[in-house]
DNA sequence: CTGTTAGCGCTTTCAG
DNA sequence: CTGAAAGCGCTAACAG
């Protein structure tokens, strides 16, 4: 019913390996040769069987992107700039698609996604977002990835550390020189994550900590992201770093709530926050989101921002701009990671030399921030 | 290298054919054979092979989505809540994958991408967002839709009219009743678009349009998204007859300033808007992010939102409601749409009877809606 | 430059 | 309930 290789070789007078050669390109055949079998193709409207090339080649023309959440517009953002790599638009011919996955966060999730990807041989695996930080989870993360790059996978960390797993590796200190050793060998330690692209959360986090500081506040909330997650953990560090160099290391655990990255999170937070300790001068959020829903409830406290308490995000998405007052934030280039990722994934760009590249997080003042009234 | 079902098959005893079966449980296999089946896969930690299995049973369990720019929180609520029907966490074991597609507007990209998928057979493919409404193109997309649903894939229309080709089907009238024909039979006309969920847009932009009205606005100018849209078409015309209905009617052109739905664009477009019209008391926006824009021009200009001019989107995407002022503007269910695009996609449900189904667009009345100063 | 020949790894009748 | 056998549609040597 459906036309295969053979008909349109069959009406081109040729054999199918020559059918074959024009549309893949990647072989010399007469351009007379070439124009007839094109014409075939036209006159009867023939669709490579991608399940049959994939098959035969051992080649799949899939490129997996682990997200928490497309909805997300930090998850939207990247992989949007992901696929600019590897679409149709671009340079030549060489075009994948991009198969969405959402994981919610959840670390089985993630594991079936890249069971999934693994059984359709996609080309390329990117993992984006922060990680969840449990050892069991990491040690069959590890497992996967290895066998994802044992069968070919081009696997891509972008916006979380490269693999710990100091119970694994027989030398640690092995996988740090970057360079050594094959993906293709499977078990060699040290090489996943070798494609590592890390956002400079904890520095992003100090440097709006210090902002604050600097203005002059001393009693700062700090609204955290879910527990066990890198990202979290990089950006409390951060500011925690910040306040102990300022020696404002106590009292720190009392100041801080922890919660999803939404929005309603960010708003029972600052109410929690605020019933903790109603002389905070400013709340930090853990990412912009969060900050918008604390923005909400402290307005319903009858406090105005900046003047009565300062609010920070972090991201820098595009409403963080748009906000009013305009979100202080630290901004994370997510569309450059996002086409670094791509790229990476697509083997246009070898691995970031010397270990994992680090994308900067730099901080945005806007009109969020004030100092704290005298 | 890579280990096969003749492996496991070895390993358990057994032949190729019973692990097929235990792996797609379709058919009966003695809980004894199962269970070595079973065992022998972990032992190996066989993955199947996709293309293989799709090559040989003709099926693949990848559903394609169409978005304009999955970046666009529009979009990726969209994807979001289609992804939430196909993918791992649902109910039983049928999880297909969902490749997104960024065509960014273009036609050709949209024809490109429906070719792609074909070739991946695709079980279904999803289209969001508004039509270019150019009649080559939609022949061009209804060829492709036709041969994507004569090869038994699923075709979706999510936030977009059926599609109209009044020069290409021999008697338009019998489309209409929707239930008649199977998609199987390919050149059936009034086949396409029977999976349709189409945005009130229309009537959104009308009560949108009547509420400034009953505000007491006159002078109200419009921020109007790329020509050639349905969506933008649709919003403009529920605009216009809420006008016409009033008895205003006139001077729309010079009020009306075409655009893309981005930030930027409605920038400018409302600098466009004051320049030809100081005395505007009111702009509406084709949707929510060019809203935004527009709000930050006019707050440069000096103008205060609501006191010194009204503005309004369309859409009602998570940030509107935190935007200060809260946004009024129309609310389109689109996670609602998604998980209904979803499940037809899946086949989880029948298309609607009696044609398109339309989803509501309801009017959310905020703070930056005001009536005008006397 | 082109044709022939084997498979790629799985599903699926058709017989037991 | 299980096995044997015949492809699914394409690619990739290997000869010409």
């Amino acid at each position: 019913m459906t036309v295969t290789l053979a008909d349109v070789a069959a009406r081109a007078g040729v054999s199918a390996a020559t059918v074959s050669r024009v549309l893949n390109g990647n072989y010399p055949v007469a351009g007379d040769t070439r124009t007839r079998v094109l014409r075939a193709v036209e006159e009867l409207e023939y669709v490579v069987n991608g399940p049959a090339s994939s098959l035969a080649a051992a080649t799949s023309d899939l490129i997996g992107i682990l997200v928490n959440d497309i909805a997300d517009p930090f998850f939207g953002v990247l992989a949007s700039a992901v696929q600019s790599q590897i679409s149709p638009l671009g340079s030549g011919r060489v075009q994948k698609l991009a198969v969405i996955c959402n994981t919610g966060g959840s670390p089985e999730r993630e594991l079936t996604y890249l069971t999934l990807l693994q059984r359709q041989r996609a080309a390329a695996v990117v993992l984006t977002g922060g990680a969840v930080e449990d050892p069991a989870h990491t040690r069959a993360l590890a497992a996967r990835l290895r066998r994802l790059e044992a069968a070919g996978a081009r696997v891509i960390l972008c916006g979380r550390p490269p693999l710990a797993l100091p119970d694994t590796l027989p030398d640690p200190s092995a996988g740090t020189d970057g360079t050594g050793g094959t993906a293709d060998e499977g078990g060699e330690p040290g090489t996943i994550g070798r494609c590592t692209l890390t956002f400079d959360n904890r520095g992003g986090a100090r440097r709006l900590t210090e902002h604050l500081l600097s203005l002059g506040h001393r009693t700062v909330g700090y609204l955290a992201g879910p527990a066990a997650r890198t990202t979290t953990r990089h950006r409390l560090e951060g500011h925690r770093a910040a306040l102990a160099a300022a020696g404002l290391g106590a009292d720190r655990e009392r100041l801080t709530v922890h919660g999803a990255f939404t929005r309603s999170s960010g708003y029972e937070g600052a109410q929690e926050l605020l019933r903790r300790e109603p002389g905070l001068t400013a709340v930090l959020a853990a990412n912009d989101t969060v900050a918008l829903g604390a923005t909400a409830a402290l307005r319903e406290q009858g406090l105005r921002i900046p003047e009565d308490i300062s609010v920070t995000g972090f991201d820098d998405l595009p409403f963080a701009a748009d906000a009013a007052p305009a979100l202080t934030t630290v901004r994370i280039p997510l569309h450059e990671a996002g086409v670094r990722a791509g790229r990476l994934a697509m083997g246009l760009e070898t691995p970031p030399e010397g270990g994992p590249a680090t994308v900067p997080a730099d901080l945005m003042i806007r009109a969020s921030t004030a100092p704290p009234r005298p």
